[in-house]
DNA sequence: TCGCGTTGCTAAATCGTGTTAGCGTGCCGA
DNA sequence: TCGGCACGCTAACACGATTTAGCAACGCGA
């Protein structure tokens, strides 16, 4: 099913129904009895575009691609390749996906195989939020940094989540349930130095709540900085804070060391929320899980793919306009009410 | 840079370049001087086939598409989708990847626009392994089920993870620990119709359980039939387990039904394993997370993604000599050792 | 009658590659 | 001297669409 097949079939040229499966007969002047009539017979033989064809000719082939370094176990990955994927197709787009494993050499490969295959704009999505090298040949066409920053000055767009406001959020959520002492922090802190290696997301989390405790008068008793954020890690710093103090609230890093800082309260018979309150960030999949659901500062995985596709897609008319000014989209991170924070005992309260 | 120019600047004609370029110098007698100085200039103009064109002309373009129900936020489906895009792009292939969230509508909207772009094959992917209907279209090129069976007769390849196998290994460890008595099952049986609506993996586990179970002499005290494998659902199954009985051993259909179990176990004051055996299946993140580590029968997602698109491109071959015998090929679901089973407390050890 | 603009459509070139058929040259044997 | 063959390469078409340039017919005013 070509479309001279079809052309033929309706008696017309070949230029004549291409413009009108094109949807620019009115444009060109192609009278409504032909259109009609093409389109019946278009639709009765089942016709369909040949994309390939077409990404010839026009140089266009309605497809992106989505490269990250590590789709990573952890399944917040395949959400945002998952919101990628979603808001891509509902604009007629396909989606490549590869992935580098870091690797400089795959990512250069993965760009090639792209270009070659003539994706409109590529996606590069690290699963962490940070910095990161831009692969050669992704400036050969439009991109996008899915939760990662160039460390180059470049025109490249961001998407990434606000972290700083997340932080902000969980610290305004133990304020609010009234808490001003017996803060602890699980993770990473107290100085913003203090986190582990090229993490944005931890020294912003920390900015973000030190903003809001430093405003609110509360003071932050301790804060355990961990070079992992896994949940032995989180079991092992809760463990360290219990061994000289009596806290009220953990504030974790992410919800993998909430997981863990859940185990070790358990083990010295502390109730949550009625003796502790914990906050993490992330709504990673565990968090609903645990027994009561635990308050976080959810990653928009979803969204940030969503709108990493959207920025994307957006870049070729701001191409097309000259503008090529790089712009970092901060993505916000909504707080998920569990039921892992209650005020302090009356001994502890504020006012 | 196009293959003309390459030509033009070798001093050669197109047909000539693309014979060196495309490996068959040798096979049309081109000579060595001729083909050593194309290859030359190609690499040094960094000259890339456009594999669009490339498509159009041979019909094949060196992809294929990838097409899931859910990608759900398990995680586990990022695994699998991550194996088929490392063993395609092992061979050379670009991925596809679209999501139908179970809808008819878009699974088919998806496979013509796959086809649109002239992919050489798709793997429709279920989520949780299960019997589906194949979508319309889907025969219009090779293809191969991922993780599920066709409903009809047909002549689609499918890959499947060895439930039977996985359950008789659960079984084994379970037995090879000293176990006789006190098993009880969480999530499905004791008959094989105890299972929840549509999933082939309980009733294939159920079978390889109670096949070892019988022949070794183990009495399965109680079977608990849960309608969904979540943590809650575990957590309540135990606790009706633990009313009754005293139980030895618990064979947790899944590991966030485990997951429950521990954390009902530990709110009764039992340990794991010294009270109680834990095994789960699937290997589920958390399963590494649970303390002590759970012992589980894995679901080799990035295997079954792997073998899925060897099988695909197999295909191709197959085809090609007319090879049309659907096959069901089952990957082995390996035991991963934890530290949750334990030899029986002496009252109840068997010899 | 002529010139001109509008209407409705099409012929032909084009995108970058693969493939078929065949061309010129030189060597060999008769 | 001539026919035949192997060698090394190329002209031209095909793939399936888009796009440019332009053609024929018609109406209209001068």
């Amino acid at each position: 099913m070509t479309l001279a097949d079809v052309a033929e079939a309706s008696g017309v040229s070949a230029t004549t129904a291409s413009l009108v499966l094109s949807g620019r007969a009115r444009e060109l002047r192609i009278s409504e009895a032909v259109e009609r009539r093409v389109r019946a017979t278009a639709h009765e033989l089942g016709y369909r575009r040949n994309t390939l064809s077409v990404g010839l000719r026009t140089g266009r082939s309605q497809t992106i691609g989505f490269i990250s370094d590590t789709v990573a176990s952890s399944g917040l990955a395949g959400d945002m390749i998952r919101g990628a994927v979603e808001a891509a197709h509902r604009r007629g787009f396909m989606v490549f996906v590869g992935e580098s494993g870091g690797d400089p050499v795959v990512e250069r490969a993965l760009v090639e195989a792209m270009h070659d295959r003539r994706v409109d704009g590529i996606v590069f999505a690290a699963m962490y939020t940070r910095e990161v090298a831009l692969p050669e040949g992704l400036h050969d066409g439009p991109a996008v940094l899915l939760n990662a920053t160039s460390v180059s000055r470049s025109t490249v767009h961001s998407v990434v989540p606000d972290e700083v406001q997340a932080g902000r959020s969980a610290a305004r959520v133990v304020v609010e349930a009234g808490h001003r002492s017996g803060v602890h922090l699980i993770g990473a802190g107290p100085g913003v130095d203090d986190i582990p290696p090229n993490s944005t997301a931890a020294v912003e989390r920390l900015v973000g709540l030190r903003e809001v405790f430093e405003a609110a008068g509360v003071e932050v008793v301790s804060a355990q900085r961990c070079p992992k954020w896994m949940p032995e890690d989180g079991y092992a710093a809760t463990r360290e804070v219990l061994r000289h103090h009596r806290p009220g609230v953990l504030v974790c890093f992410n919800d993998r060391l909430a997981f863990g800082a859940y185990q070790a309260l358990g083990e010295a018979g502390l109730s949550v929320p009625d003796d502790v309150s914990v906050v993490g960030f992330d709504d990673h999949p565990i968090a609903s899980w645990l027994r009561p659901r635990l308050t976080t500062v959810a990653l928009p995985h979803h969204e940030l793919g969503v709108r990493a596709v959207e920025v994307l897609l957006g870049l070729f008319e701001r191409r097309r306009r000259g503008d090529r000014t790089p712009v970092v989209h901060r993505v916000p991170m909504p707080v998920r009410e569990g039921g892992s924070v209650a005020p302090p005992r009356t001994a502890d309260r504020a006012r």
